[in-house]
DNA sequence: TGCACTTCTGGTCATAGCGACACTAAGATA
DNA sequence: TATCTTAGTGTCGCTATGACCAGAAGTGCA
């Protein structure tokens, strides 16, 4: 498993096109998670970076990411990026941005960036030194124009989380709804109204309920389970599917 | 003023580092204006299209587009492509997305496409043979997957329109409400309420009233002018402006 | 001049959605 | 058994919105 923090690097990729003199294009993906640190009341959101091992920003952290291979389409590209560097594969991964500033490189380089996310509990515990999972809003600097990308995509996310159901793509199969809001609450950092949103999320057809609960420290919940047949967010008319 | 239909393209360019081998990046936008086609209600909107001098698709319509110079931003490639085609810079232009399947093209070609408003009072007359405005609800077969860009553009137009100010990007300094509202009802293709429109954007303080009144055939309507303090679109963290 | 007609503009009314919040249900724990 | 905490239901008031009414202010024609 070979994982490439890239966008803009200078180290030769085994299945790179580069033309060491033209523009090259590369592939990014933010990749969101959410996490519970121990002491913490919600949990947030992070993600992972790689440590560059060559050459423009070495030692920095940095999106993972790769060349675009000749064969490769974009979405495929981000896949892989994803697969490398988290062994899995997305619940959710849209396109995000193009960043194709001249100076955002030494050498010209077009990053297509994609964002994913994936659930908690799949998360493989990796023992890579060089990959490391961070707090999204406490990063470090970053390589590149890195840490301008990851702020679009945090804003990317909690804008889409209030008009599509994106929030399911962090959850297992069969959840309760306190367990639904607290995705929400994690990545809007705010409290909301157990009852409204028990309302909001019921008057929608995304949820089945079951016929099984979650037993815990209190009242059991009802377990639910997200509506296939509804897609997690309306991409338009473009068909993208992860 | 040499317009280039693009987005693949065998054709040399004399601002293109085009590597053969590798993969190519070219920008194409999409350019929206509103039209009023005699004995038609509503207007509608209109894109220009450029008919394909050399070999892939030779002959067919297609975005206005060339290649990304290797010293040039994505934006300023966009802008180029704009006012190649119609002379003018945009009132509005954002990034749509990046398509980049493999098989798009016969030669590997990863397209940034933007989109762009403009006025319809500032359209050149262009007298190119080679571009030809076309109503967007009624296009022709495009070259490479065209068809589906422009599609997914008009939806992106369609959605935003609904919560951004993007519609005064169509209108001149000065106008009517009804002449709003009118861009409203073009893009949406349905009547809106002139009581009621009135009201929600009488709501928001995007506009300001003037003194003057535009005299027609009927009562004379008040003349608004844009607040340029709010932005046409929220574009989060990203800084791009055209 | 006066009347008809159209559009501009300001209002009402009923309804839907939502935030705030009170209250009941059900199990754990002491 | 009493208490605590979370699950779930219901209510109230505010706001936004769609449908619609009516007066204001012009033009055009008899």
């Amino acid at each position: 498993m070979t994982i490439t923090a890239t966008t803009t690097a200078h180290a030769s990729n085994a299945t790179s096109s580069a033309a060491p003199a033209g523009t090259r294009v590369a592939v990014s993906t933010v990749i969101f998670t959410l996490r519970r640190a121990e002491g913490q009341e919600r949990a947030s959101v992070a993600l992972p970076l790689v440590r560059r091992q060559s050459d423009p920003h070495e030692g920095q952290w940095a999106l993972p990411g790769g060349w675009l291979d000749i064969v490769e389409d974009l979405d495929a590209a981000a896949s892989r990026t994803l697969a490398e560097t988290t062994g899995l594969a997305p619940s959710y991964l849209e396109q995000l941005y193009a960043f194709g500033a001249v100076d955002r490189s030494p050498t010209r380089v077009v990053s297509i960036v994609y964002w994913a996310l994936i659930r908690p509990d799949e998360i493989a515990d990796t023992s890579d030194e060089n990959v490391r999972w961070f707090d999204a809003d406490d990063l470090p600097h970053l390589a590149f124009d890195h840490n301008e990308i990851v702020s679009y995509a945090l804003w990317r996310l909690r804008n889409k989380v209030g008009y599509s159901q994106i929030a399911h793509g962090l959850l297992a199969d069969e959840f309760t709804l306190a367990e639904l809001r607290e995705v929400y609450e994690s990545i809007l950092r705010r409290r909301l109204d157990p009852a409204n949103f028990r309302r909001q999320v019921e008057g929608t057809d995304t949820l089945l309920p079951t016929e099984r609960f979650r037993k815990g420290s209190h009242r059991p919940a009802r377990l639910y389970r997200f509506n296939q047949d509804v897609e997690l967010a309306d991409r338009g008319p473009l068909g993208v599917r992860p």
